[in-house]
DNA sequence: AAAATACAACTTGTATACATAAATATTTCG
DNA sequence: CGAAATATTTATGTATACAAGTTGTATTTT
């Protein structure tokens, strides 16, 4: 199924893909097959071919008679995530390191510079889709049949869940964001100089960036109001 | 996508799974439409969306303007496979020890039971889809959405691997099944006993036996003729 | 005789019409 | 009024017809 890039099936399914890793379409919306139909001039057959696919992927869910959804993101999400994640993630990156060809590490250094870019200038959402290309990568130089379904999924929350839990507005975040750039150059040295052990050690590290943000984000430092201030109604 | 188990397009799921992890349809064998589509009573569109359901799953390729065929296997499959699996499987069992329901348990020793009795009486394609079976089962039992997609690809593979490399006639090959059988058993107990690190050793023994099996199989003993019994063609 | 080209048969992809099931609104009756 | 039953509407599932692409074969050309 390699679809020209610019088959309408094909730009459906890059939009679907951008709409669900950016949260523009929001975990267990709903997709209705006749205003997508008429948006990318498509007929429902194929639509609904493309549907099948991507639930395939992990981007949707089909119910029986009831259409398609957004993958949802549940509050176990996370945990499982975390669990899989670093196993997961050291083996791509080590695997990456014995088995990367030149041309990808170009492709790896190209995604960095975008990347990079995005972390400048871009929005949330350029940022989330440059990070999922990097990482992208590095799973196409792994090249494992049998760890990329896993680890596709895990691309596919890990770009969720970095938009949920990202506040523009905060120094320690964009500190963290440099240090996740400081990482993929690691990942990027490491795996040019193949060595394994140290590209498996930067898998943990990242993850362990991720979660520390993530804390952050759900505990965060109380507000520092006195209490009794809470607004009463006034009654009628 | 709960389907029905009666409708035409759930019997044909179930029936396409089983010819490929059986190898009653070959890896790279090509699916013609029209025929399935007359077999099954059912018409393209929908057997199309079968296709693409399968193919997300790992049974089928699909390949633009030239339909699916069975999922190929190749030379570096079998490494792939040996990287990945005891990897996975070992995360698998841990979370199965840790998580497993009274009802998943039950269920669970229904399929080795299953399994025993292909081993005594059933054929080898019986034996691999109840040992297809009972490994499914333990990913049920694990529950974490990220590791089930791949651990599903390998047990693809694991049943079509298990079909090549067994010979019938052979006495170390029915040992070794017994000792996967005796695997089940001990598997099910450390799961029943919530012992995490039993359920993980148990995984790496389980492959390691795979792995002794297929290493007999490629490397057998030579057979032992002299040199000097090629026939000559006779010159006209 | 070998290569190139044009044609024909077949297979896959898409659109549309129809069938069926779910959701919603309406009516009926307690 | 309110709850249940029923009609209406909307959305999903399937079949079929047609379009577009691919493959194999026969013919032509060198």
């Amino acid at each position: 199924m390699k679809d020209d890039a610019r088959s309408p099936k094909a730009t459906l399914k890059e939009h679907l893909k951008t709409a669900v890793l950016t949260l523009s379409m929001k975990p267990g919306a709903d997709l209705d097959e006749a205003t997508l139909s008429d948006e990318f001039s498509l007929s429902r057959t194929p639509l609904r071919e493309v549907f099948r696919q991507l639930a395939g992927e992990g981007y949707l869910e089909l119910r029986e008679n009831r259409g398609a959804r957004v993958s949802e993101m549940s509050y176990t999400t996370l945990r499982d995530f975390f669990l899989a994640a670093p196993m997961v993630y050291g083996a791509i990156l080590r695997l990456a390191a014995l088995n990367a060809t030149a041309a990808l590490i170009d492709d790896l250094k190209g995604a960095q510079q975008t990347f990079e870019a995005a972390l400048r200038s871009g929005s949330g959402a350029d940022r989330a889709l440059a990070n999922n290309r990097f990482h992208e990568i590095t799973g196409d130089m792994a090249d494992n049949t049998y760890l990329l379904p896993s680890f596709k999924r895990l691309l596919i929350d890990h770009a969720r869940i970095g938009m949920t839990f990202y506040r523009p507005k905060d120094q320690v975040v964009a500190d963290n964001l440099s240090v996740a750039s400081a990482h993929h150059d690691a990942i990027i040295a490491a795996i040019e100089a193949s060595d394994e052990a140290a590209a498996g050690q930067l898998a943990i590290d990242h993850w362990n960036l991720s979660r520390d943000q993530i804390e952050l984000f759900v505990t965060p430092a109380g507000l520092d109001l006195p209490l009794g201030t809470v607004a009463h109604k006034t009654p009628a």
